[in-house]
DNA sequence: GTCAATGCCGCCCTCTGCTGGCGTGCG
DNA sequence: ACGCACGCCAGCAGAGGGCGGCATTGAC
């Protein structure tokens, strides 16, 4: 019922009725009409019958977007009634009978056949305005409820032409068709049908108000058969309309106005109706397959020549509609006009009731309502996933297939999304790529979501207070109780009750207590030295029971002195070579030995662990060279004795 | 018949944001 | 040594913008 429900205001309808009316148009029509150049096999006759009054039937329901009862001023109604275009086959046929006419169960629009025509039909004589002189005889048929004989006497009638194409079927038939004899023939003989014969007419159902045209001088008739559709009952279930502009005419004939659906040709196919004959002739070609338009470019075929040219167009780039406001240009005007909505105007005509979203596109709306109800059409067949519009789920498909489209053009890794590209070339190939700083503790973050992260699991407030593992205080922070931790952490909080020692970790307090107690449980079975470290004994067993083991040396490069440990040679260079002291680092041996420094952790105190993993080449410092497995032999000797070492120092040794 | 309006489907893009694996530094 | 924390990173989904193309319909 497309047509049905297109609103249209009555003020504008009748305007547009009126418009019709004046004087010229009438003729102006008639010569572009396809009347004249088809032959007259059929025409649309359009009739407007303002009725002096009208009578009430039916509850007061008003109608201004179907205009079946027009108010136009006081008691006066617009009357439109329906115009039914016969082809030359339908009389022919039907032999003016029976005209059976499309119809469906809602809305049956069937021609009574005229032996049983309606006993209160009426003959009316149509004066045309603007051509006085020019009379029409109508038979009109209108149940005794809805407008007695003697008010019919009173009405007065429009006719509004109207051109129609013929369709090709109906020129092929043409030559069937007596001339004018059709027309005349039907018109005598509703003519001459006595209005007491006949009507089957049941009540309550539907009724026609027939109208037969004899055109004018233009000698070329057609045959017209306008019926106006009245049924009572069908009108009920229309929406409440506006009562503003006809206060009056609803009070004074309410049942009428109430129940408006006046004119449709209905679609025996689909719900269409169309108040326009020929709209419903085109719209029967969407029902058949037939494409007679074909592309000479890809033989793609239409069913009109205006579709087929914009196709066409769309192979050759013609762009006709250009937008004044840039550079774009568009096939259609549809897409023009979507264009300027998007780029120029920003009008979005479809918006959410419930939210603020507003779109240019109908569809738009309908994808962003399922973000409300959550709906998702768009199943994938191999999993679970299912998607809320169609695009998603191709992207879905990706991770099925494995498909990857988007490659970095430097390091050639492939991504299945594009935005995952475009961050990899960002942050892995890009320069003076912004990076997000922390407001609450500038660490920097390259991306705003780990950013989010990093807010999420540091800066969030915790309901429950985090304490100190070495203190009492307690925090809601993690990133403060982090900062806070820190502050001990290069305190000595292990302390000696037996003397004044003290360290940062409770393990070496229990070396250290050792001291304390002569306690020495490790023990070398070789030589059976003990020690009170575990690691004590490891060097010691490396440098005294390893044949392997070759002691690094430290060499003053200025002097050529050695030392088995670097420290010693720091504090010998301050003597020799004091411009250079600040340069002293160590280097250790080869290749092969280097690795079994690392394996074995050579160890030093943290301010060399560095250096101390670092290889040959990294020569830091010109005035000195380490050579052999260990840049520290702590064990030697000749410089340092085991008890000497700090417990940090062999910790270190040991984690290296 | 043409044209504009409208609707619909489709395609592709961007921006956004979350997730979880990974590497690495740190305690 | 080892576990953990956390930034880095790719993967992936949500939402929306914009255009291409075609079909239908009402008006002229
Ligand atoms: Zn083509
Ligand atoms: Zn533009
Ligand atoms: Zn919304
Ligand atoms: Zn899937
Ligand atoms: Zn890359």
């Amino acid at each position: 019922m497309a047509a049905a429900e297109v609103p249209v205001l009555s003020e504008s309808f009748t305007q547009i009725k009126e418009q019709k009316l004046k004087p010229g148009d009438q003729e102006k029509e008639k010569e572009e009409s396809g009347v004249q150049r088809m032959g007259a096999q059929e025409c649309t006759v359009e009739v407007e019958a303002e009725f002096c009054q009208l009578l009430d039937a039916g509850p007061q329901k008003d109608q201004p977007e179907l205009p079946l009862w027009v108010p136009v001023d006081g008691d006066r109604q617009i009357l439109t009634l329906q115009t039914l275009h016969l082809t030359s086959q339908d009389v022919h046929l039907q032999g003016l009978g029976w005209l059976s006419v499309p119809h469906s169960e809602g809305f049956p629009v069937m021609m009574p056949q005229a032996e049983s025509f309606l006993p209160l039909s009426s003959v009316l004589w149509l004066e045309q305005e603007s051509q006085p002189s020019l009379q029409h005889c109508v038979a009109i048929s209108i149940p005794e409820e809805l407008c007695p004989p003697e008010e019919l006497e009173r009405t007065h009638f429009h006719l509004l032409w109207e051109s129609v194409p013929v369709a090709e079927e109906d020129q092929e038939l043409m030559p069937d068709l007596g001339e004018g004899t059709a027309l005349m023939k039907f018109e005598d003989k509703e003519k001459d049908q006595p209005l007491s014969e006949g009507g089957p007419d049941k009540e309550g159902e539907e009724r026609y108000l027939f109208v037969e045209v004899a055109p004018d001088n233009e000698g070329k008739d057609e045959i017209v058969l306008t019926i106006s559709h009245l049924n009572l009952e069908e009108q009920q279930d229309q929406p409440a309309p506006d009562q503003t502009s006809a206060p009056k005419a609803a009070a004074t004939k309410p049942p009428r106005k109430a129940k408006g659906k006046p004119r449709t040709f209905q679609c025996d196919v689909c719900l269409f109706t169309s108040s326009k004959f020929s709209t419903f002739t085109r719209h029967k070609k969407i029902h058949n397959d037939e494409r007679p338009h074909l592309c000479h470019l890809c033989l793609k075929a239409f069913r009109t020549v205006t579709l087929l040219r914009n196709h066409v167009n769309t192979h050759t780039g013609t762009r006709p509609y250009k937008c004044g406001d840039c550079d774009m240009a568009f096939v259609t005007s549809g897409e023009l006009v979507r264009h300027r909505r998007y780029k120029h105007t920003y009008e979005k005509p479809f918006k959410c009731s419930m939210c603020k979203y507003a779109s240019v596109e109908a569809s738009k709306l309908k994808r962003h309502i399922r973000s409300h109800t959550g709906e998702r059409p768009f199943q994938c067949y191999q999993c679970a996933y299912a998607s809320k519009d169609t695009y998603k789920l191709k992207r879905h498909m990706r991770i099925h297939s494995g498909e990857k489209p988007y490659e970095c053009p430097t390091c050639h890794a492939r991504f299945t999304q594009s935005g995952t590209m475009k961050i990899h070339v960002a942050q892995k190939h890009g320069e003076n790529v912004p990076k997000h700083v922390c407001p609450h503790c500038a660490t920097v973050i390259a991306r705003k979501s780990d950013l989010r992260v990093h807010l999420r699991n540091l800066h969030s407030h915790t309901p429950v207070e985090i304490k100190c593992r070495y203190c009492p205080a307690g925090f809601h922070e993690r990133y403060a109780l982090i900062q806070h931790q820190r502050t001990h952490k290069n305190e000595k909080r292990f302390k000696c009750k037996q003397c004044d020692y003290a360290c940062k970790q409770e393990r070496c307090l229990m070396a250290h207590m050792r001291t304390h107690t002569g306690e020495k449980p490790f023990a070398c079975l070789d030589c059976n030295k003990h020690f009170r470290q575990k690691q004590l004994l490891m060097v010691h067993l490396r440098k005294y029971h390893d044949p392997s083991f070759v002691p690094s040396v430290h060499l003053c490069l200025k002097c050529g002195k050695h030392f088995s440990r670097r420290s010693n040679l720091q504090r010998h260079r301050k003597k020799c070579d004091p411009e250079h002291e600040k340069l002293a680092t160590s280097i250790k041996g080869g290749a092969v030995q280097k690795k079994q420094t690392m394996e074995e952790g050579p160890g030093s105190d943290n301010d060399t662990a560095d250096q101390e993993s670092n290889t040959v080449k990294e020569v830091q410092c010109p005035g000195e060279l380490a050579l052999g497995h260990h840049s520290d032999d702590r064990a030697g000797k000749s410089e340092s004795q085991d008890e000497g070492l700090t417990c940090e120092m062999i910790l270190n040794m040991m984690d290296k």
